[in-house]
Parts: C-alpha cells; sequence; structure tokens
DNA sequence: GGATCCTACTTGTCTAGACAAGCTGGCACA
DNA sequence: TGTGCCAGCTTGTCTAGACAAGTAGGATCC
C-alpha cells in the first residue's frame, strides 16, 4: 500500500477542494456577509474543472447554510450570525456508554394505567384509553442523571411493557418497532418536585433542567417524555463549526 | 401568468421526485432501519433519469442523515433513532421581533475593564489585558426575558463599546465587524443569583435556563457570553422533520 | 421622458457516458 | 480443503454540453 499524498494534504477530489477553497476565503473575511461571490463560469475557469463540479460545490456550500444563491443575480456571502447554532440531543444511556462510564437504570414504574383527559388528548387517544408508562431514574456510575417519565401510545409499540428497561431503553425499543416521522422537544429550567428530588438525590427547588420531548409517526404521537437533570450535574453542549 | 400544475401538485424536479419518493417509502416504513435500498441502477430504470440524477437525490438523503451508502455495499435506511434532535439558539432580540412583540434592551454597563487571570485566559488574552464588558437585560413587551452578560476581546472588535445597545444588539455588532469560524454553546439550569434575581424581577434562588456561549474566529476568542433566563418564562424549542 | 424589448449574465437542472474504487461470491487452481 | 483471482455488483466522482428560468441594464421605439 502506497499512500498517495504526504500525510496532511490528503488528496481532495476537485468539488472539496473549490468547497475548501470558498470556505477558506469566508473564514478570512474575503466576502463580507453579504457581498458577491465568484460565480460558477469564474470558478470553473479558475479551477479547470466542469460546471457541475463547482455546482456541486456551490450547492453543499449552500446546504450548510454559508452561502446565499439565487437565480439571475449569483452567489453570496451568507450573514453568518444567521447561522444558529443548534445542538444535539441525544439518548442519555448512549452518551453515558460513549463516555466510557457505567450506565444504570432503575426502574419505578412500569404499567398500563387510564389516560387522564389531557394525556390523552396529547397522544391522540380518547378519554380514559390505556397508555403505557414507565418512570425510569438513570444513573452515570452510580449518580442518578436523569429521571425519565414516559407515556407510550399502546398502538404504536404494543410490546413496550414487556422490555427490560435495566438491560435495554425505551428510546431503544421504540425505535425498533415504529417508524419516527417526526421528533419535538423543548427546554427549560423548573425546580425539582418533591417527588422528582427524591428520585434524584438533590434538595427540593433545585434548578433542573428539563426537556420536553415528544415523538410522532407520519399520523400518530408515539410516545411523550420527561426528562429531567439536576442543574448540577448535567450540561448540554453543542458545537458549530462551518 | 398559467399555472403549471394543480396547486398542491407543483412540479418537482425530477431529482426531487426520487427523494420526495424514498423519503415517503421510509416513512410509511417500507425499509426498515438498516434495510437495503434500491440501488441506483434500479432506480435509474424504475424512474428512467439519468444516474447523476439519482445519485443527487440519494446523495441529499445521506447528508440530510435519512440513509447510509457504501462503497460496494450499497444504500441502507439510516437508523433514525440516531439521528438526535437539534435545536437551533437564535439571537433573543431577533426571536423576539419575530414574534412581532416589542423588544427593549437596558444597558447596566457597558465599559472597559482589566481582565482577571482566568476570563484573560479563556479569551486567549494576557493576564490583566484590557476587555469590554456589557450587562444588558432584554425585556419582551415590557417583561425582561434574558439577562445577557457578555464579555468581548478588544482585539476582535475595537468599536464594540462605542454601540448603542438601546438600538442595536451585541450580536449584531460582534458580527458586522468579524468573521465567525467557530462556536460553542452549553446549556445548563443553574438558581438565580441575587443580582440575576433583581435584575431578572424573579425572587433569589428561582430556576434559571443559563446559556454559556463563546465564539471564536479562527485564531483568537472574540466573546463570552452568559444568558439567563428565567425559567418559568422561557423555552428553547425544536423540532425535527426529515 | 417613458415603455418595451433584447441581450448578456447568472443559477437550476438534466443527460449519457466514463473511469475509479470498494465489496462479494464463485470459480479455478494448488 | 484451502487459497487466490476475477467478474460483477455497488457507490464516488468527473466531463462537456444542453436547455430553462430569473435578473439587470442598455437600446430602441413611441
Amino acid at each position: 500500500m502506497v499512500s498517495t499524498a504526504a500525510p496532511g494534504t490528503a488528496k481532495l477530489a476537485p468539488y472539496a477542494l473549490v468547497k475548501q477553497f470558498l470556505k477558506d476565503g469566508l473564514a478570512a473575511g474575503h466576502w463580507a456577509p453579504g457581498a458577491l461571490m465568484p460565480s460558477e463560469a469564474t470558478l470553473v475557469a479558475q479551477f479547470q474543472v466542469s460546471r457541475m463540479t463547482v455546482n456541486r460545490a456551490l450547492r453543499e456550500l449552500q446546504a450548510d447554510g454559508l452561502v446565499q444563491r439565487s437565480q439571475g443575480l449569483g452567489t453570496f456571502a451568507a450573514q453568518l450570525d444567521k447561522v444558529s447554532s443548534t445542538l444535539t440531543i441525544r439518548d442519555l444511556p448512549a452518551e453515558i456508554e460513549a463516555r466510557g462510564h457505567q450506565h444504570q437504570a432503575v426502574v419505578h414504574l412500569q404499567r398500563s394505567e387510564k389516560a387522564p383527559a389531557a394525556l390523552a388528548k396529547r397522544l391522540g387517544l380518547a378519554t380514559g384509553a390505556r397508555v403505557f408508562h414507565t418512570l425510569i431514574v438513570h444513573h452515570e456510575n452510580g449518580v442518578p442523571l436523569q429521571c425519565e417519565d414516559r407515556y407510550v401510545n399502546p398502538a404504536c409499540s404494543p410490546g413496550y411493557l414487556a422490555a427490560d428497561f435495566s438491560r435495554t431503553t425505551p428510546t431503544q425499543v421504540l425505535f425498533e418497532t415504529t417508524a419516527l416521522w417526526r421528533a419535538h422537544c423543548a427546554i427549560e429550567a423548573a425546580s425539582a418536585s418533591t417527588d422528582e428530588a427524591r428520585l434524584l438525590g438533590v434538595p427540593v427547588g433545585e434548578a433542573c433542567l428539563v426537556i420536553t420531548r415528544s415523538t410522532h409517526t407520519r399520523d400518530a404521537t408515539i410516545t411523550l417524555a420527561r426528562l429531567v437533570h439536576p442543574g448540577q450535574r448535567y450540561l448540554l453542549q453543542g458545537d458549530f463549526q462551518p
């Protein structure tokens, strides 16, 4: 096996080269936000490649939000302040495993219940219909880190209650049996309730990070979850890099 | 002007048609996560288009995280549970304006200070160097919604202190003068300190959502910001839809 | 002067073919 | 039996050209 280039000078495909060139120029401030950037024809001449190659580079930069293009006008450097930071919310057990730490789940509740009117409505069920309810506390290296209070639409995952949640996770079970189509989440801060404080081992009134998450198939709501984290022990992090 | 198609049946470009077909199939569960999807050649035959067209559709689906592709093997339906929800954090004043509400900024502090050692280090400056410091409370329709405590690297934006922050916002000023390259943010819950409680008009100890944000050029740190929101009044929302 | 048309430039998209490179399974050979 | 090679599949990428459609500015006509 012979390496084709010096290490760190990995050979880039032509389209990637054009992309890199433009990205670097943007980072260096060669084109102020809103400024007109080189046209496809210009780049074709400059890099001696075909238009499709340049077009791909520009199209991907547009998808990344780094440039704006409009037919008839040209390509413009994007307002980078409009490129809002995105942060990803992952499954906590997966995150703990990824850190190489030990994950432990304590199941406090795992049963079928009659849904109160408000809950039934949010799940798109008839009032009084039965729903699955689990309450699980996730520990990282023995420290309680998340209190997961979850309601599941039985129609979407009939076998949900049969799972062993000390071994697997609700997210895992649900996504093996259903086709996710839409998800919504909200993040807020709230004080720990008496129950939550007890389960998480923190003082009542402790500031907590609360993630409310709902996932849906195309037609129905699969599950509603309320994830409560002690404020002192949990941090959601996000990075943005063009 | 003659409409080219019935409303709701807007004519899609062939590549978009292929993309839609695959997306619909995934949503309907035709391909379970990990299952082998049709090859490019199959789709070419099925849709009677050229391979580049099909390739574009598949490449975009891959960029969206809906399929995984590997050379020599084929295209596979992605594990959608791995497609973590992303939520975007926008500039609060912009968000308030977008809601059609009235935004008001009260400037409590706007000056140059000697940076303590820890801060200087985080900004990549020499100990004791001067930094710009602003403390602004943003109101929505008269209600305090965010306490923005921000330090700025003078080298990146020398004119920062001259701005009128009752009229414009720090984010706006910074992005007009600097080229953003990298951003980092973290979200946590914390209790309101005495000062924060006073500025936000909430009881001391109230649960607050705290966003810590740092932005960098390629070489230097531009700014560090600590954004504190009263838990009862603020909600970060995110949607995910393939 | 004002309205209209026309041209040049831009991006958006598609085509038909080509070569490269990675994976798999079967066939021939030792 | 085991090993290596090769054919046939897959995706990854590039090319040269084509037509469509949107914009802007100048030339022309009234």
